[in-house]
DNA sequence: ATTTGAATACGAAATAATTCGTAGTGTAAA
DNA sequence: TTTACACTACGAATTATTTCGTATTCAAAT
């Protein structure tokens, strides 16, 4: 399996929300970021060693507080996300996710407008 | 768990997806509908009587062949994911997902338009 | 120098999800 | 009525994922 395809598993994912957001982090910064705020610090390490052997994450051990970095592209994980979301459970039709997405507490005003414009672009 | 923030499985999205479209299916329905042709028929028995058990479908047993029905919602379902995926995924924001989704072979341009009648309406 | 605290490594248990094989049963065709 | 076949039931193996505890190491503070 090549560093596409890859499928990170939910846990996974939720580490890879922290460092594609800080950059780079060390296994108790992501730890205390961590929405999943129950599990135990060493549950947090061992996830991302495995993230490590697995090739989803770099880390620089030079020093004995190693740093983590995401090495997958958030971008293309969330387009095959996305992708697969659209096959799997909207019966191929993006726009059925759009608006899905769209009828949503979390869409605002300003969203909304922002897309408009994006859809403008596309044309 | 309630009816509600049940979470279905991979597999059992795929199954569930077969269901919602042809709304009653005997297991070798879904079982040759579904993508995933590599698994044996009884695999794709036993999941349907897991879901059954965990009150996900209904089934008809009248007859020696059972007749299943999904019980879940479909929207309900589609909401839930996709605003799992917002904020899992996308940190939060609709935008981001909806552009990345139209970023995408899938939509066409009557897709398009239809998102930009859809838009037109919320405000 | 010793203690203390925070870090890593890692085995292994616990849990979840998938997959399959075998046994048994009912029904329709021969 | 016997055979053949498709179906269900279900235990159990396999695989994937998550979780934690313990051992060890290093460095800073005492």
């Amino acid at each position: 399996m090549s560093i596409n395809n890859i499928k990170p598993t939910e846990g996974e994912l939720e580490i890879l929300q922290v460092l594609w957001q800080k950059k780079l982090c060390t296994v108790r910064n992501v730890h205390e970021t961590l929405a999943k705020k129950n599990a135990r610090y060493t549950t947090t390490l061992k996830l991302m060693q495995i993230m490590h052997e697995k090739g989803l994450v770099e880390r620089d051990t030079t020093a004995k507080t190693h740093i983590y970095k995401a090495l997958l592209n958030q971008e293309k994980i969330q387009q095959q996300l996305v992708n697969k979301m659209i096959d799997n459970v909207f019966d191929g039709s993006a726009a059925r996710l759009v608006m899905q997405a769209l009828g949503n507490k979390s869409a605002s005003k300003e969203e909304i407008d922002l897309i408009k414009k994006y859809l403008d672009k596309l044309k």
